[in-house]
DNA sequence: AAAAAGTAGTTTCATTTGAAACTTTAATCC
DNA sequence: GGATTAAAGTTTCAAATGAAACTACTTTTT
């Protein structure tokens, strides 16, 4: 090998253009999107984003317990066990400890927790509809399945 | 308006499927994916992602001010200062104050920078590869095209 | 040209976060 | 069936974060 070639080689700065760089993309569009909703509504129903996860779970699978929630709300038990805490303090939810498992409690939603969440659904759906608002059925279909397959792939890399 | 049909208005609850909310899954997706690279490479390079993403940035842009990095890197100014104090610390990258403006330094990476820049590159563009390997070029370009305009409207709602 | 206002970057301080340790209860093992 | 191991949540503690105050300098105003 030369030496003109090895010199070029070691100067030959491989180079990553970070706004196309795929994780910093998604990093960035996801913090822009979570603080805008946050700012929007959490704000206004004094709600974290672990607590509003919480609540959306509940409103359709009511009675789960924190263990069940963790994977599907993505929430480690250290923010269910404090989201839980803050929700039943502030008259949202209500624990029904478990008849089988004293260890464990049911979780519902009362009357405010629900009327709140029927309060907020429709904005946080208004939300979702504004960002996609340029999207024409068959695009959000594509997107919907390009989120899944890197999902699965980002599992599996994982 | 009826009794019985007031009274099923009440009961009325709009619900949400967690998993279908775009929030929710940008913000899962993006978790999932830079816990990943942290995982593997933050690590092994002793790196945050804000001393990734300006080290990767000044790869491109020797010189940018920490001002400059800002819009460049989603990084505020805090984060950026206490980057590049860690980063100037294990002698990676350097400051030239600027001559027109002493308030103001000029960030350079060192030899020793660039090196590591230049290991972490592959790597990277490696996972990024790995992550879209089941995708098609036309089915990159289209997801390429849907995260601009989402980014475009979540910045325009925010 | 001195005073006022503004900017670049740093530091402080209070909050958020998450891993590890802990408490209570349940299941499993001799 | 008492001892051991495991599981559900909670608490603790230390590190990460970010807003606000601060320092050092520059620009604008009068």
């Amino acid at each position: 090998m030369s030496k003109v070639k090895a010199v070029s080689m070691n100067d030959m700065q491989p180079s990553l253009y970070l706004p196309r760089f795929l994780p910093y993309r998604l990093t960035k569009l996801s913090g822009m999107i979570s603080r805008s909703l946050a700012a929007k509504y959490s704000k206004m129903f004094d709600l974290t984003i672990a607590e509003w996860r919480i609540v959306a779970l509940l409103g359709s699978n009511p009675g789960l317990t924190a263990r069940e929630i963790a994977p599907l709300a993505s929430l480690d038990k250290v923010s269910i066990s404090r989201a839980v805490d803050r929700l039943s303090k502030s008259g949202r939810l209500e624990k029904r400890i478990l008849k089988g498992d004293r260890r464990s409690a049911a979780l519902y939603l009362t009357r405010a927790g629900k009327t709140m969440l029927a309060e907020i659904i429709p904005l946080a759906q208004n939300y979702e509809d504004q960002l996609l608002a340029e999207f024409s059925p068959d695009e959000i279909e594509m997107l919907d399945s390009f989120l899944n397959r890197l999902d699965a792939t980002a599992d599996a890399l994982g």
